[in-house]
Order: structure tokens, then sequence, then C-alpha cells
RNA sequence: GCCACCGUGGCUUAGCGGUAUAGCACCUCAUUGGUAAUGAGGAGGUCGCGAGUUCAAAUCUCGCCGGUGGCUCCA
């Protein structure tokens, strides 16, 4: 028999017999117990069956690592599958991916029931204890057809993935198989510790005209102990919710009777709002910003010019239409349809809800012949737009109707959209950098090399892309470059973060756009005398004050620093004779502008210090005999640290160099180890 | 929009065919208390909205409104 060389992580090269298999080598070098659920080999990954048949490194894929939890997802998949068979001999298995917390499977099948899950998942066990072995299993191309004549989605997908006269793998275990290119665990028994999560709904191939499925998700750990730390985590995510939050905080309400995700920010959250929305000003001013307002609503011509009205109307509310001529078209017995038709071609004219700032902004540009010296002008608003969402995808303040963005449109020169590009890109860091938010990524959207879709000059793209990358570069985070994610009118740069349950969401955008100002036709006189058409930046680098906040409240679960805490100074009494100083220094505190709220009330202490916890100040101040007497204050941290006997006058100093720096974690009070 | 589930006073929640349960918050009284619940009392709900079934509906049925999870991370 041939002998063949392994290669080793460690380097060693060890000697074995051709065709054996990845399970011995693993076994030979770690020993019995060694946990691997695959191997890669020669950076392929492959069963633990699989036989080498020539020299190759290899290496074993453990449970915990990424690639092996990923194989295990999937394999989990699979024996969701099988287990749904099982007990619904009826259903089409579709697909059933491995996905970034768990896994789904894709049946076709009549709707189940969230309480359905339970015997699923007591099935699943059941068969994971079966400890069958899993076994790959190659297949001719008429083979595969016999395998699953039955089912068309799987027909499907061998049709349309796999060439011709290829053939391909199935994994079996008992007595079920699944089309699978693999790998997956040698056996079922390490898929014991599972979890059904939700059930929903998906289309076959996400295509809305296509076969509605039924999918069920669930969630797989290699050990038991992992599983309830993955389940810990979850609750714990679930406590810092922004929906959760916003309420306990009283940060923002939503009414269905003012209407689906049109967020009323209270008097608490507006406060956050504010403050933030002052930070980004100050910036914007110090980078040459000017700050404009503009209506909430523009006429339709607008917006035919723009192409919104055109090109987005499913995601726009409907336009209005003036009262007379409303009359005017009843009484000349015009239908809806007809007059859906009368304003799409223009023929009547009526007034939409903004869905952009920037064709009003576009309309303050060319409201003045610009010449050269004008460039960049940089026209800012916290511009409020309504588009119609559809209804479930609306989701607290992360995904609403009616949001306000931190707007700007930037009208610049060519030569002059890498350093501006630069100049958002700048604003963004220093404001995340203040707020500790690291945690998110940047996308690049290129043009698709291949397509013609897209407007402007090849030249003026290229320039435009390698601003946009050299922007990103300079973050110093993970980014990465999507081709073909450019819009049509210019490449884009996208920020983009998760919330607590791992979902993303795209916060700010900077965009290169040389297509509005062709439609609006556009034009500065240059200093060569000729008139040239400018170039638009687009850039709202938090995307919405709704989203960011909803963002923000998850970031900091709550616990706001000191300048964004709506009530930053809780003021709590010892007794009722202590009122009247518990005033004054609430005086004293609003006139050095700190926001306090007094408690006076009969509670005990710790009755009140219970209370006041829940709307997360970032101080308690305790007042008593002891404080009166000494005109000093004693402090109460958020994590219950306190110190007694800073003077009164030393306290508004520190609170205001604490709320000044925007310090991310109030700290006057805490005790350092 | 589509699928599943959910909707009881400001919040959390019991009840699931005989006109509603508790806690917190709120108000009153007593208590004047030193860092995560002092005691007693009180007020507050046409059980999301509308129709139907029934002698009787928060409870069953249907429609609507709203919320939650999900709707390609592809065999």
């Amino acid at each position: 028999m041939a002998l063949i060389n392994i290669t080793l992580p460690d380097g060693t090269i060890n000697e074995y017999a051709s065709g054996i298999t990845c399970a011995e080598v693993v076994t030979d070098v770690l020993g019995r117990k060694h946990g691997c659920l695959a191997a890669n080999v020669d950076g392929t990954q492959r069963d633990m069956s699989y036989q080498i048949e020539q020299s190759c490194s290899v290496e074993g894929i453990l449970s915990d690592s990424d690639e092996g939890i990923h194989i295990l997802r999937h394999s989990a998949a699979h024996l969701l599958a099988q287990a749904v068979m099982e007990l619904y001999p009826d259903a089409k298995p579709t697909i059933g991916p491995a996905i970034d917390r768990g896994f789904y499977y894709d049946f076709a099948m009549d709707p189940i029931a969230e309480s359905d899950l339970k015997p699923i998942q007591k099935k699943m066990q059941e068969l994971a204890r079966k400890n069958f072995t899993v076994e790959r299993v190659d297949l001719t191309d008429e083979e595969l057809q016999q395998h699953f004549a039955d089912n068309p989605y799987k027909l499907e997908i061998i049709n349309d993935k796999i060439e011709d006269g290829g053939g391909s793998t199935i994994y079996k275990q008992g007595e079920w198989y699944d089309l699978c290119l693999g790998p997956h665990v040698p056996n079922t028994s390490r898929l014991m510790f599972c979890k059904l999560t939700s059930v929903s709904s998906a289309y076959w191939r996400g295509d809305q005209e296509r076969e509605q499925l039924v999918r069920i998700y669930g969630i797989v750990e290699p050990t038991k102990d992992a599983m309830k730390a993955t389940l810990h985590r979850m609750e714990e995510a679930k406590k810092r919710d922004h929906r959760k939050l916003g309420k306990d905080l009283q940060l923002f309400h939503i009414d269905e009777e003012v209407g689906q995700g049109l967020i009323l920010w209270t008097p608490r959250g507006s406060i956050i709002r504010q403050e933030l929305q002052d930070f980004i000003s100050s910036h914007l001013r110090r980078q040459g910003y000017s700050q404009v307002f503009t209506p909430h609503v523009g006429k339709l011509d607008l917006y035919r010019t723009s192409g919104h009205f055109p090109y987005y109307q499913d995601s726009q509310y409907p336009p209005l239409v003036e009262r007379d001529l409303m009359k005017k078209l009843a009484d000349d017995g015009c239908t809806c349809s007809e007059l859906s038709n009368l304003m799409k071609t223009g023929d009547i004219d009526g007034y939409m809800l903004k869905p952009m700032n920037c064709p009003h902004h576009v309309k303050i540009y060319a409201s003045q012949a610009r010449s050269y010296r004008d460039l960049p002008l940089r026209l800012a608003e916290f511009g409020t737009v309504y588009r119609w969402e559809q209804s479930g995808e609306i989701s607290g303040m992360t995904r609403v109707r009616g949001f306000t963005q931190d707007d700007a449109h930037l009208f610049v020169t060519e030569d002059q959209i890498a350093q501006e590009v630069l100049g958002c890109i700048e604003l963004v860091q220093i404001i995340f950098d203040k707020l500790g938010m690291t945690d998110y990524r940047v996308r690049v959207g290129l043009r698709d090399p291949d397509s013609t879709k897209y407007v402007g000059e090849p030249e003026g793209w290229d320039k435009a892309e390698k601003a946009c990358r050299d922007a990103a570069e300079s973050l110093g985070v993970e980014w990465s470059e999507e081709q073909g994610e450019a819009a049509f009118y210019g490449p884009k740069i996208d920020f983009v973060v998760k919330d607590v349950i791992g979902r993303e969401w795209q916060l700010g955008t900077v965009q290169v756009d040389y297509n509005l100002p062709e439609r609006f036709d556009l034009s500065y006189k240059g200093n060569d005398g000729e008139m040239h058409r400018p170039v638009m930046i687009h850039r709202a680098p938090f995307g919405s004050m709704e989203r960011f906040c909803g963002v923000l409240i998850e970031h900091f679960a709550g616990k706001f620093p000191t300048w964004l805490t709506p009530t930053q100074c809780h003021i709590i009494t010892i007794s009722e004779r202590h009122k009247e100083y518990a005033h004054e220094v609430a005086k004293l505190l609003r006139e050095n502008d700190v926001r306090v709220l007094v408690d006076d009330g009969d509670d005990t202490i710790g009755k009140k210090i219970r209370n006041h916890r829940k709307l997360q100040p970032a101080y308690m101040i305790i007042l008593g005999d002891g404080e009166e007497e000494s005109r000093t204050v004693s402090l109460r941290a958020r994590n219950g640290d306190q110190v007694a006997g800073i003077s009164l006058d030393d306290f508004i100093v520190q609170i205001n160099e604490e709320i000044a720096d925007k310090v991310s974690i109030p700290s006057l009070a805490v005790n350092e180890d």
C-alpha cells in the first residue's frame, strides 16, 4: 500500500498509508477524545470519514471554532428536517443552511404554529440520541433525479446548480437523506443541544412571486453549558432592547392613533436627541456647513424632476391633492385610478410629503447664480422625511415611517470630491469615538464594471470610487468593497451597526451623485469662464435621529453618559426638614445648566433610591442633616458606589467638566479600587 | 404586503363562556426615615376596535387596528 505524508498544524509531518480517514489521522494526533467535527484537508473542509489518498496537510475542526459551529448548525438543520419529515410526512424539505446565529430549514407544508415546535424539538433530540452515522454518498445525475423525484424544490436546485454529468452528493442519516455538499458532523449525537426558537414564513428563493414556505429557526451548541450561556446572552440582550428601555426610561412613545412607525419624542427622549443634534451641529459649523430649514412637503413636479415620484412611488405616502381640484375631479366623475394616472402623467399637480431632502436643497443651490468660488457649498438640515415602509417591516425606532435625517448636501467640483468625502467621514469618526461606538462596519458600494446603468463619465467614477475607498481606509475599522452596490448615480459609503439581537442596521451613508445635478441642470461658472456641472455629495452620517437614538439606547443599555442623560441628578431628601436645602441645591444646579429632578416626598430613602434607579440618572444626590450643615452633597453612582461630603461648589464644577468633556461613563462618585 | 404568535387600568400580569386578579406606579393618612421596597387606606379597567354565535362573551367565530419574530447569510 502506498504511503503518504500528512502535514499537521504544528508543522510536523507524519507518514500514513494512503486511504486513511481524517478521523483516524485526528485520533492518532489528538487522541480519542479529540472533539473534532470535521477536518481541513489542504484548506478544504472534509468529513471525518473522508479518505485521504495523497500527501496533504490536515487540521481538525473543533466544535467551538467558527468553522466548527457552522458545521454543527448545518448538521442541526438536517436533523430538523429529518424530525419534521417523521412528524409531517407530506412536507417537502427545500433548503436549510447554517446562519450567523443558528440555523433554519424551509419546508413546503401547511403553516404550523410556534406550539408545534416543542414536539419537533423532542423528535430531534430523540433522533440525536439514536446516534445515526452521517454518511456521504456520491450519486450520478440519474440517481439524483430518482432520489428527489417527489421534491420539485430539490429538482430545481439540481437542475439549476449542478452541472450536467457532474453528479453530486447526498448525506444520509438513518432513512433520511438530503442533497448537500457537506461537510457534516460524523454522527447525530453531536447535535444533542438544539433549541428551536421560532417559526415564520419565507418565499422560495426569496421571491415574493413564488411559493410561501414554512421556515423554522433554531440554535445549536456543542455542550449543555454553551447552550446555557447562549440562552443567558439572549435574555440579557432582551433587557437592553431599545423598545423596552424606551418605555422604561420614558424616551419615546408610539401611538397607534397617530400612526404606525411615527415616533413621538417625549420630553426625556427629546433631551437626548437635542443634545446629539447640538453636538453634531457644533461640528458642522467647524467644518463650514451652512444650516438651512425646508418644509415637510413639496410639489409633485419637484419630485418628477428628481425622479422620486416616478421611481419610488411604492415607498412614499400617497400624494396630497388640493381640495378644490379634488372636488372638481370628483364632480367630473374621476375615479381613483384615473386620478392616479393624471398625477403620473403630470396633468394635475399635488404635493408630496418629502421622501428626501435633496430636492429642496438643490433648489437652494439653484436660487442663485453660482461660481466656483461658492464651492464647496455645504447645506445641512435635520430634515424630516416620510417613507411608506411595509407594515411588517416597521420596528421600534429603527424602522419607521417618519424620521429626521442629519442630512446635508455638498455641491462640489469634481476635484473637491475626495477631500469632501473625507470630511464627512471625519465627522462620523469624531462622534462615534465620543460615544464609544466601535462596533460598526463600513461598506463601500462600487459600480459593477459590466453594467451600463450608471450615469456620469467613467473617469469621474474612478475618482469618486477612489475617494470613497480612501475615506473608508482612513477610518481604521473593518470595511469591505462591494461591487455593484453603488447607486446608479454614484458610489457610496455606508455605516452598518448591529442591534442587541444581532440584526444589522444601516446608519449613515455618504453618496456621490452625478445624477441630480444633471436632472436639475445645475451649474456654476468656473475660473475658465465656462459653465460647469457640480457634483453632489449626499451624507447623513447617522442616518436618522430615530434609528441612531434607538441604536444608542441599546449601546448604552439605557445608562447614558452624563451629557446625554435626560435627568442628570436626582436629588433625594432624607426627611421633610431637608426640603428647603434640596430645592436650593436644585436651583443652583439648574442655574449651572445641570438637569435635575427633586424627590422631596415622604418615602424612605431606600424606597426613593429603588424608584429612581429605574430612570438611570447619572447621579443621585442624597441630602440630610450632615449635608445641609456643611453645604455639601452626597453622591450615589449608578453602580451603587457612594461618596459623601463633596462641597456643593466643587460638585458643580466637577459635573460641568464631566458634561463638557462628554465622558462616556459618569465617574464622579465611582470608587476606584 | 405575506406567515406565525400576541393585545386585560400608566407598567407587569391572573382569569380563557356566568359582567375582572394581583403587584408596581398614582392619591390620602400616619410615620421623619441615611443609600435597592415603612404601614394603613383610596382611586383607576365599556378586558385593542367592530360585528356575529349564545339566556350570558375578556373568554368562542369573523373582520379591522396595533405589537413581536421572520420573509436567500442560498443544496
